[in-house]
DNA sequence: CGCTGCCTTGATCTTCTTCAAAACGTGTGG
DNA sequence: CCACACGTTTTGAAGAAGATCAAGGCAGCG
């Protein structure tokens, strides 16, 4: 088996990351929930969003600020996370174009729960939160996407504490890795190939564990024949065991 | 000090559970999500809803089962669960009166993610999943009622999944005391009271640990007089130190 | 009373973290 | 094009936190 070592993961774009690409209304009628509205209302919605372009690692928000914004990523990949109190980073999710992340309630004092950082170069394309409020409020069904959204994230924060609770860090890292795979996989010659910059330490803040134990974790799937790995990437080769591995019961 | 040992915490009626008292329309009033609706808005919704009692230990619906309605906590406490593949436990929440739970979604093949259980003699109302969508359609006000109920649950959950991710075990036992001090406590001699049963066993569930290791950690607190705890009560005795110990910064 | 669930306690063992250091890849500047 | 420097990854050894296994004790209830 030829061990590439070099990253097979095409890069999101050259940094510094510009929004220029097509116009928002295009953007914006991919959004999940927009879809279905009326052309006239997504260039009415249009008028109030901004955009803006992030470069790698550069922070969108931090926790604990006033939540005045709510976004949506237009290209890219953003990463929500929260801080101990020792600076440790936990990584609650990872969001692709047409996610949304930050302040949902039009309330005046509530500040963002967690951290956004751009994690590849990034669009983002944003709103007050007083005017997303007034949108969902007339657009019904929009408001409704918005909740079964939410909702599914709920979900899926539901099923990371059942992990964390029950789960040994091998199982966590598997279900973590088949849940990048499904997302932002990619057939390649090395198997299905995560679509983003994964370190150790990534794959660690996901987990609840060390980079250590994530990079001992790793090497033994890819010494099973589970996975190839190399700096900053990961592609699945064995999706069935890594599967049985985590013992996941699908979604 | 007397150590008492007899549970302070008062019964939640008599089991088996009826719903009898007061009509229906009194507790979907007080429902938060259907607050500010006319009264004959919410006599109509009413016609839709059902109600029934449980035994405290009852299962109103498994995770897998068709998701096909959604519930009010009327009177009682609810837990949500989900089960590892070889049976243990894990409690995701505790709904008291007015909270919500079951099928959000209108869509047909989808199955509950959760068991929901109750914990005390329980009266619940329910409504189907699709009459509950129509609601949510004909009042958008309730629509984003509901919407930051779940964003702000979702924000719990992943608060959860931090400190699994990086707390220890007597720092998450102490967050958990907190939380359900503050949701479910009343003054009492012993200290602030958490009026519900709890056991060893359920706080195990809910924070990701043994029976062994929360019962050696409440009296380690208990030693220490931060908690007063029986067979299936706690009361909280020095929140402050409580609170330093697991290092929350409050919400 | 004696039964049935909780709760407690101790001893052992496994998993994972922590600390330390070396190896490797990548990009940079000579 | 080479060599260096930096960030990532790997590896090892020691240590800690918590799980597991195994009894016993205690409270409430029939």
């Amino acid at each position: 088996m030829s061990k590439r070592r070099t990253t097979p993961v095409e890069p999101e774009f050259a940094e510094p990351h510009m929004c220029s690409t097509g116009t928002r209304l295009q953007i914006l009628g991919r959004v999940p929930f927009f879809t279905g509205l009326p052309a006239e209302a997504i260039e009415r919605i249009n008028e109030r969003f901004q955009d803006r372009g992030y470069n790698a690692g550069e922070m969108i928000y931090l926790a604990g600020e006033e939540a005045v914004r709510l976004y949506v990523v237009a290209t890219g990949k953003v990463k929500l996370l929260r801080h101990t109190a020792d600076g440790q980073e936990i990584m609650l999710d990872i969001l692709t174009p047409g996610e949304h992340f930050g302040s949902l309630a039009a309330l005046g004092d509530a500040v963002y729960p967690d951290t956004a950082q751009a994690h590849t170069g990034v669009c983002a394309l944003s709103i007050s939160a007083e005017d997303f409020r007034a949108i969902l409020e007339a657009y019904p069904a929009t408001a409704l996407r918005v909740l079964d959204i939410t909702g599914a994230r709920l979900r899926d924060a539901q099923e990371r504490v059942r992990q964390l609770s029950a789960y040994t860090v091998e199982q966590r890292i598997a279900a973590a890795l088949l849940k990048l795979g499904e997302k932002l996989g990619e057939p390649h010659e090395e198997g299905l190939l995560i679509q983003m910059p994964l370190s150790r330490e990534d794959l660690a803040a996901m987990t609840g564990t060390t980079t250590e134990t994530a990079s001992r974790t790793l090497r033994r799937f890819q010494n099973d024949g589970l996975i190839n790995a190399g700096r900053q990437w990961v592609a699945i080769a064995d999706r069935e065991q890594l599967e049985r591995l985590a013992a996941t019961e699908a979604v």
